[in-house]
DNA sequence: CGCTTGTGATCGAACGTTTTATCGGATATG
DNA sequence: CATATCCGATAAAACGTTCGATCACAAGCG
């Protein structure tokens, strides 16, 4: 086995000895470090030159171990099986988290999905000044776990944390967009409006609160909203066949993202229901994807460009030293009108709308 | 200012104080290093719980410095804001290449494009062990760099380099793909394919190469494709009005991306032009987005998934000092037909085809 | 007894930076 | 002349690991 494995060219020593001065002097020259540390211009010159004919390149782990930073920053997100799923959701969310930290120089790294405290700890190994954590569970433990470490966190699409100030939270106004959701749905004639979730929605902080979201404001409207009004969309398993057998039928659908919403799109393209004549349904999000589907997918924007942008440079500033005036972070949601909500089928204008449904 | 800025709760040192023992001792417990040293099982209990006591948490700066290995590699690819505007296939790719490093406990880190030679040495500041390289330049200068550096370099739809054994390659067949989209549209009767590029593609390897390839299958038809045949797509400005009025007209379109071929696609229901009857689109890559556009869109499926997986593995082969049995990897491509192509207009049935057009 | 082998453990030298403390000497100030 | 100040520069101590070298001691073997 090789005793040492060279980590790289040439080090600040070997330059500062191709120049003939110290290794101080060097380092002040090659990277403006060191305040007590003066080099005349003569010397400067030397020191560049020797570095550039030795093609030095500065080593940033020696350097993180001294300063204790590392222009890195992490991102905790859900399994990437998901995230391939879905729709445009996670790309803007990288695409603004990027933009932010690069033109900033930091580095990004995107984490495995850690779901267990001890892990956590594990994160705390110098390699990360922050960590922007997609979708944080609002766990004490959490909290404190990092308290007693020097790795700081901001919160995206997160709970509101029951620590108010622990951490700085970024996250969209999902009940007011679910309202204006209903708002449309209802002002187009609809009553019964089924709710569809996916699989392992009730871990999800934006599913849950957009789900109260859409009981509240049912509730305002004075509709019913039960159990028998929610529905977990399998992707695999077709389910409008049976949504046809429901009595009176729901006649929208909202689905808490897009993904869901285009596959029921498909799906009723294929059982031969007409959207959105037969039915309305709306999606949640509303990137690029919304454009393409077979009717337009009406839904609701959530401006998560925006707020990854807001994440990543509020994590910068912690980072930094600096402190954010504010910790919490809200978004407001706006419905997209698209084609696929019209409305109910039977509908009658206003004016003779009767309570009963003929 | 604090003069020395605590990295984290505590060390190896401070455990090995805890316990009574040295500090080699610790580490070898702890994290198993170390051929000679050696502990016997009640001390090594005893190192487990001052560590547990003390909340160790590991400094991994320390440890690669002193290693020269890292467990992260990094991934150069286009500017986000081309990744977020296209469709799904830079997540699939982010999907293929984190599945693979994950689960062999490597992380992954995004990088700005860099495009000077300048940068490519800063790459090698000791952070990361390897570098998945998209659409990697073939430039002899890039090699000369690499070869200086410790990092290793696998490119993914990159142009075959150069340098056949520089460093692995892994890309998908663009000709025969394109090869398939020509047979595919002359065997439903098409005698003129316009090729749809975007701005900026004389630098894409993948855009040049499906050019030519699709500039060879039509050849091998024996049917002409010039200059006039080729068009740069701009999102911004429609031209399918232009299309109209080339005499004689195109029939179908073939465009280098799905996104493009999306784009097409609105601005064809836009200004009335009905695919597949009186145009067909053929995309590339063939993403879930295929699925739901309006007419569901024909293109070539390129096995993003898999080629970023090969990428991902054959770079931690050569991190951990294994040698590939091969270094250049490219995959087959199929045609997915759906709905967007079919018969050109005015169709008449082969057997009473003649060579002129009517 | 002399020699090797094995066990349990420690010491201390790297790894490549940053940064504080220090040091001649020159120059200015009292 | 004594003393403070500043300039140019250096030595050396961290930062927290890993790992080769070393050591004491006991046992096995001829």
């Amino acid at each position: 086995m090789e005793s040492t494995a060279r980590s790289n060219g040439s080090t600040l020593r070997e330059v500062a000895e191709a120049a003939g001065v110290s290794i101080a002097a060097a380092s002040k020259v090659l990277h403006g470090r060191g305040k007590n540390v003066r080099v005349s211009v003569v010397r400067a010159e030397i020191i560049r030159e020797a570095a550039e004919k030795l093609r030095y390149s500065p080593n940033a782990l020696a350097r993180s171990l001294r300063t204790c930073r590392t222009q890195t920053i992490g991102l905790i997100w859900e399994q990437m099986q998901r995230i391939s799923d879905g729709p445009l959701y996670y790309v803007h969310l990288l695409d603004g988290v990027s933009q932010i930290l690069f033109q900033q120089h930091y580095r990004l790294t995107i984490l495995p999905e850690i779901p267990e405290i001890q892990p956590v700890r594990a994160l705390s190994d110098g390699r990360l000044d922050g960590v922007i954590w997609c979708k944080m569970p609002d766990d004490p433990c959490l909290v404190e776990e990092f308290s007693h470490s020097p790795l700081k966190v901001v919160a995206l699409n997160s709970p509101a944390s029951s620590q108010p100030n622990a951490y700085p939270c970024v996250t969209c106004d999902n009940e007011g967009g679910v309202a204006q959701v209903v708002e449309h749905l209802v002002s187009l004639g609809h009553k019964r409006i089924l709710f569809a979730l996916d699989e392992g929605w009730q871990t999800t902080p934006d599913a849950v609160a957009r789900l109260n979201g859409f009981r509240i404001a049912m509730d305002a409207h004075g509709l019913p909203f039960g159990s028998e009004d929610i529905v977990e969309w399998d992707i695999k398993a077709p389910a409008l066949a049976a949504w046809k057998a429901t009595n009176p039928p729901h006649t929208a659908i909202f689905a808490w993202h897009d993904g869901i919403a285009a596959n029921i799109l498909s799906e009723a393209a294929s059982v031969g229901i007409r959207v959105p004549q037969d039915l309305s349904v709306v999606g949640f999000d509303s990137t690029m994807f919304c454009e393409t589907t077979k009717p337009r997918l009406t839904a609701v924007r959530q401006p998560i460009r925006e707020m990854a942008e807001t994440a990543a440079q509020l994590l910068i500033d912690l980072v930094e030293g600096r402190t954010p005036s504010s910790f919490f972070h809200s978004f407001p949601c706006t419905l997209d009108v698209r084609d696929s909500t019209s409305h109910p089928p039977h509908y009658q204008a206003p004016s003779t709308q009767s309570r009963g449904n003929s």
